[in-house]
DNA sequence: CGAACTGCATTTTTT
DNA sequence: ATGCAGTTCG
């Protein structure tokens, strides 16, 4: 939904008052711009005073409701900049907000707090590091940095990675800090419980550890501002006071840490406002609780609710079919959804007989649309788990039809930048010992085990920082000569870079870091194919630091804010899972793979019981709401799941898409036989077509019989000769089990299923 | 110390 | 299949 532009300024106001944080009435002459709202719109964003509850459908105009009551309590002087609070979940998120508010505004604003709860945990943090025992200047640690810590405290506790797998052991104290939880807040019952009951106690040595590094990880930020509020009450007043508004985007996804922050922050002026919508809840395995949300009126009295139910982005029968699907689901708000745009096309789901057919399918079908004017921009598949994508990409490659696809590893993950990132933390952070070690022998420089063993004696023994250990050996005789004479040279290295510091440009000394270290060579003479690549990454991160004031400033951005940066300039489909395409929209959305056991994933359908599957169906919802014009569901009755054929039967949620607002293809006429609409395509399917609707029909009823063969058919033996859909006359040269290979006359030799092919 | 080997799992992802 | 991580061998 855009904003229609308006010619004039919306804030021009006859008698604009000046801003006064003392005038609590409404502004004397109703803004313009208000005008534009719908009516519950108008309600959400004049709904000042007091708990206030968006529950915003999707595509009803969440975020310019947001930006519009943000900028009314700005220009009504309701607040000044500063005593306005906006959070969001993700970086992008939060720029939007600034950006939209100054359009609006038609001027930037200055000092106001918009940001990610994690960058608004870590500025607070940062302002009383030393009430928690930290430095100011802390590190945040990524991931990779947390998982290490995990694993030497294992080491040190004797625990078995293979019993107990660190990354299982870390997913344990991230969920607790979720919820809020220090480790001395988890009760004895759940500590006894997790992690063979020795979860809880690393989880305190986790925290030890950490403070002693001068780091924090990413629940910290939030859970030390919890710790720091209870500790230090006058501190809580402070910001009690200067919050009078609270703005909270996408609430369904807060996990309890942040629901208690809020809940503290909002106590005295109580004007808190949040947004969302429970059914598109679908993060809490990574500590997100609906709960809150749905609790929002009891935990907030007085709140008041506002239901955006007004659709300006999909069609009827799009709305409907995700309606339909979502009221399968217990324990919603619940909201109707309604547009008064024009019916349009029905949602079609369509069979198809694999996964490879089911991305030829869809393909082609994009290609068409294109051809027919389609823009590729406008459209998207949209997939479970993000492996699907693959032979999406195959096909696209075929066709030639460009593609991107959204996911994989972030910039700031990769091995590279992590390691030239933990280079520039050494020389920026003295006492920096994840860095330290991260680097201390990469490129290799013969510093190995032996030698760190030492420096962490020492280290430990005397409260050293594993830089100053080092430093103190190489004037002893503890080591040997040549680690000796190495382990000197780096550290005189890196005290050499620091020095440079105030007199030299951050980025020019990036670069020559990673040239001096050797870092940059190492991958210049590396000759596997990803080596250039690093390379190119390793310039980019150089460049990349010239936006940043200071080495310091560049290091908070690091951990704060990976994001992928990706060019929409170009037309091109979008292929991305369902989780990544919360948010966003398209002409034309394909969801493909709609099978029990990938979408209801396995996973959800094994554990979780009944939550579990509505956060798929949830999911699903997602999906369908990103669709302006078109949604196009499809499945295959048989997919090769690592190197494995599987058969599957059509997803659950295909059946709860009301009937009247769906229309079923079956592809090719035969792929629907176990589903009542498909019955006459089958019927008047023939020849090799009939057979292998038998085949999936037979793949249906009977899991794992994927390859069974029909009786009364030329068994498939080496010699026979064959007809394949694609590939045409062969003749068998291998059979291995379903897998034939076959020398074709015309495509050469190839290995197929059993399924594909047809006795001559 | 480094290369080769083995076992293993393999949904979703932000900060 | 495949890739990763941890282990073992030269």
């Amino acid at each position: 939904m855009a904003d229609s532009p308006n010619p004039s300024d919306p804030f021009e106001l006859s008698d604009a008052p000046r801003p006064d944080p003392a005038s609590h009435g409404p502004a004397p002459v109703a803004p313009r711009y208000l005008d534009d709202l719908n009516e519950p719109q108008r309600q959400a964003v004049e709904a000042m005073d007091g708990p206030v509850l968006v529950l915003a459908g999707a595509g009803t105009g969440k975020t310019r409701v947001l930006t519009t009551r943000l900028a009314h309590i700005l220009v009504t002087g309701r607040a000044r900049p500063w005593e306005v609070l906006a959070v969001t979940f993700t970086n992008k998120a939060a720029r939007e907000m600034k950006e939209r508010v100054a359009a609006l505004m038609h001027r930037p604003v200055e000092g106001w707090w918009v940001g990610t709860f994690h960058a608004v945990g870590a500025r607070i943090l940062r302002a009383h590091a030393e009430a928690l025992g930290l430095k100011s200047n802390f590190t945040i640690l990524g991931e990779d940095d947390q998982l290490r810590v995990v694993k030497q405290l294992m080491d040190e506790r004797g625990i078995d990675d293979k019993r107990l797998p660190a990354r299982a052991l870390h997913a344990v104290i991230q969920r607790w800090k979720d919820r809020g939880l220090g480790p001395d807040r988890v009760t004895d019952a759940e500590g006894a419980d997790a992690g063979d009951g020795r979860a809880l106690a690393l989880y305190a040595d986790y925290q030890q550890r950490l403070k002693t590094l001068n780091a924090a990880d990413f629940g910290d930020l939030l859970l030390h501002n919890l710790a720091l509020f209870q500790a230090e009450p006058a501190i809580l007043r402070r910001y009690q006071n200067q919050f009078r508004y609270i703005l909270v985007d996408e609430y369904q996804d807060s996990n309890v840490a942040q629901y208690l922050w809020l809940r503290l922050l909002a106590q005295l002026h109580r004007n808190i406002c949040v947004v969302g919508d429970d059914d598109q809840s679908i993060y809490s395995w990574r500590g997100a609780e609906i709960g809150n949300i749905l609790r929002f009126e009891s935990d907030f009295p007085g709140a008041r609710t506002v239901r955006l139910e007004r659709n300006y982005r999909s069609t009827p029968h799009i709305l409907a079919a995700a309606s339909g699907l979502i009221a399968h689901n217990q324990g919603r708000l619940g909201k109707t959804l309604w547009t008064d745009v024009d019916a349009g096309e029905k949602v079609r789901v369509t069979g198809v007989w694999d996964g490879e057919e089911e991305a030829h399918v869809v393909c082609d079908e994009i290609e068409a649309l294109h051809a027919k004017g389609h823009a590729l921009n406008e459209t998207a598949v949209l997939v479970r788990a993000g492996f699907q994508t693959r032979e999406f990409e195959e096909r696209l490659v075929m066709l030639a039809v460009p593609y991107r696809v959204i996911g994989g590893p972030r910039f700031y993950e990769r091995l590279e930048i992590r390691d030239a990132v933990a280079y520039l933390r050494v020389v920026a952070q003295a006492d920096d010992d994840l860095a330290f070690e991260r680097i201390v022998n990469v490129p290799k420089r013969g510093l190995g085990t032996a030698t760190l063993q030492t420096v962490h004696v020492l280290a430990r023994r005397e409260s050293f920082s594993l830089t100053e250990a080092a430093r103190r050996l190489v004037g002893t005789d503890e080591l040997k000569p040549k680690a000796r004479k190495t382990l000197a040279d780096l550290l005189a290295n890196v005290e050499r870079w620091r020095g440079l510091l105030p007199v030299m440009a951050h980025p020019e000394i990036a670069q020559l870091v990673l040239e001096e270290s050797g870092y940059m060579a190492m991958w210049k003479t590396d000759t596997s194919p990803e080596a250039p690549g690093r390379v190119e990454n390793l310039k980019e991160l150089i460049v990349a630091l010239e936006e940043f004031g200071s080495l310091g400033e560049f290091l908070e951005h690091v951990s704060l804010v990976m994001e992928n940066e990706e060019s929409e300039a170009q037309d091109k489909v979008t292929l991305m899972t369902l989780h990544s395409a919360k948010g966003l929209e398209f002409d034309t959305v394909f969801l493909p793979g709609w099978e029990e056991g990938l979408f209801p994933h396995q996973r959800a359908l094994d554990g979780g019981g009944l939550s579990a599957l509505e956060e798929e169906r949830r999911l699903a919802y997602v999906g369908l709401t990103r669709a302006r014009q078109r949604a196009l569901v499809s499945f295959a009755a048989n997919r090769r799941v690592y190197n494995q054929w599987q058969s599957a039967l059509p997803s659950r949620f295909i059946e709860e898409l009301p009937a009247e607002h769906v229309e079923r293809t079956a592809d090719k006429g035969l792929y629907g036989a176990v589903l009542g609409g498909f019955a006459d395509e089958v019927t008047r399917a023939a020849g090799r077509g009939r057979r292998r609707a038998r085949h999936a029909a037979a793949a249906w009823n009977d899991a794992g019989s994927a390859t069974t063969r029909v009786d009364g058919e030329a068994p498939l033996v080496p010699g026979q000769r064959v007809f394949h859909v694609k590939f045409g006359y062969g003749r068998i040269l291998a059979v291995d089990g379903s897998k034939l290979e076959i020398a074709f006359d015309k495509a050469g030799t190839k290995k197929v299923m059993d399924s594909f092919v047809e006795a001559v």
